[in-house]
DNA sequence: TGTGTTTTGTGAATTGTTTCACATTATATC
DNA sequence: GATATAATGTGAAACAATTCACAAAACACA
């Protein structure tokens, strides 16, 4: 397993995602054994990517024989620290922080040290600071606002009318479909 | 300006929301005109990096003179298509759905053409077959499934647990602080 | 009007990411 | 057990994105 590069990390983590969400509803079907290219069938990444997110974050197969779906979970599970013991605080109990249905399911699933902010565009860096203060050092931001915060904070915006334009640009500079490739921000579906 | 290439367009794009949220907050402080400096400083981006994000939408400021606000505003909102005509659909008026609070002020100022879906996962893909079937092009998607789709179609998928997992993993994984870097999914504060 | 300074805008160099190509290994079959 | 086959795993090549470096333009001020 090489030393992690930030950005190789940054790119093959929001693969990993993609493909566990696909190896649990794998498994619900019974599946029990997939190959790099199931899941570039799955998913619309090539299978040699497949096989390079793997190698990126030390997963390895079985050489003709695949790789065990139970395992693959497992040691997905491991990279997002899902077997660690953290806190999670959720600001904002109105329409948004209630709505967040499957919070609960996450609290206990996940057990994270992180802060969600679902407070009012206002009183959001307000919030922030407090957050600071207290030691955290993620944040999940819900307000559309830039937060202010120190350089090792991480903060991760979800904003609907980013999210929104995103989709709006790419429908109108129709940009022709290839399959199923980028999954950054956007992906094309491919099987119908 | 550059003919497009979908790669380059799809990261700057992601940092075009960012400059004009920055901008827009610039505004409403009365400030009118900005340096790539300026929105660096804002936004961690470098000024570099700024600069060639505008040239690739053939957004041009003045030499020595830099880059004035209402303009930069005004061209950024063409990129979005805002001046366009489109129509939206929302898909589950439920807990998510009803919180969506800046919606009402969505569909009167930006008018798309694309839907959003906010049902229950285990109705996401039927709901998404009939959208299909009516025409839409693009999606957004808050329900935690992978949808099927033709390739033609646009996919935006909004997941609270991917979020919340890429913060932990990052979180954990303490890469040091490097200033504002990685706008991608993940960002960094800077100044406090 | 000329000179110095600041800032843009963009090719070139560098750095990062994906794809390719193939050696390696596990399994199935005879 | 020998052979054919199917899959992984990973350097090397190709491609994409960012950073560098600097020419060109605009402005300030004498
Ligand atoms: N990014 C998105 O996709 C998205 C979608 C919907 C809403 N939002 C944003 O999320 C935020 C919340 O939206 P909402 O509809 O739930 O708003 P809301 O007004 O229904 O709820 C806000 C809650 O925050 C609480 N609050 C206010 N100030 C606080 C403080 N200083 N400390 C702790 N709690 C405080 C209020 O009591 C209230 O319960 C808003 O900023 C909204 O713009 C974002
Ligand atoms: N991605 C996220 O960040 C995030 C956050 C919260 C919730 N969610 C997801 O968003 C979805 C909605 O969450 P919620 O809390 O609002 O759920 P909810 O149960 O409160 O609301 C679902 C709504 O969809 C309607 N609905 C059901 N089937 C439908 C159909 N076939 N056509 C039209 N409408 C239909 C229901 O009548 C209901 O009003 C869920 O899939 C949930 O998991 C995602």
């Amino acid at each position: 397993m090489k030393q992690f590069t930030k950005h190789t990390v940054k790119n093959s983590l929001k693969r990993i995602f993609l493909y566990r969400a696909c190896l649990t509803r794998l498994k619900l079907l019974g599946v029990e054994k997939v190959y790099s290219y199931t899941l570039s069938d799955e998913t619309g990444v090539t299978s040699d990517q497949v096989r390079k997110d793997f190698s990126e974050f030390g997963i390895t197969g079985n050489k003709r024989g695949g790789y065990d779906v139970d395992e693959l979970i497992d040691k997905m599970e491991k990279i997002f620290h899902r077997n660690k013991d953290h806190n999670l605080v959720l600001i904002g109990m109105g329409n948004l922080g209630t709505s967040l249905s499957r919070l609960k399911e996450i609290i206990d699933r996940f057990r994270v040290k992180v802060a969600i902010i679902a407070v009012p565009e206002i009183s959001a860096q307000e919030v922030t600071d407090e957050l600071i203060q207290s030691g955290i050092k993620g944040i999940i931001n819900f307000a559309p606002v830039l937060l202010k915060t120190p350089a090792d904070v991480i903060v991760n915006n979800v904003n609907l009318c980013d999210e929104l334009e995103s989709v709006i640009y790419y429908v109108h500079n129709q940009m022709k479909s290839e399959g199923t490739k980028n999954l950054d921000l956007l992906y094309r579906g491919t099987k119908y």
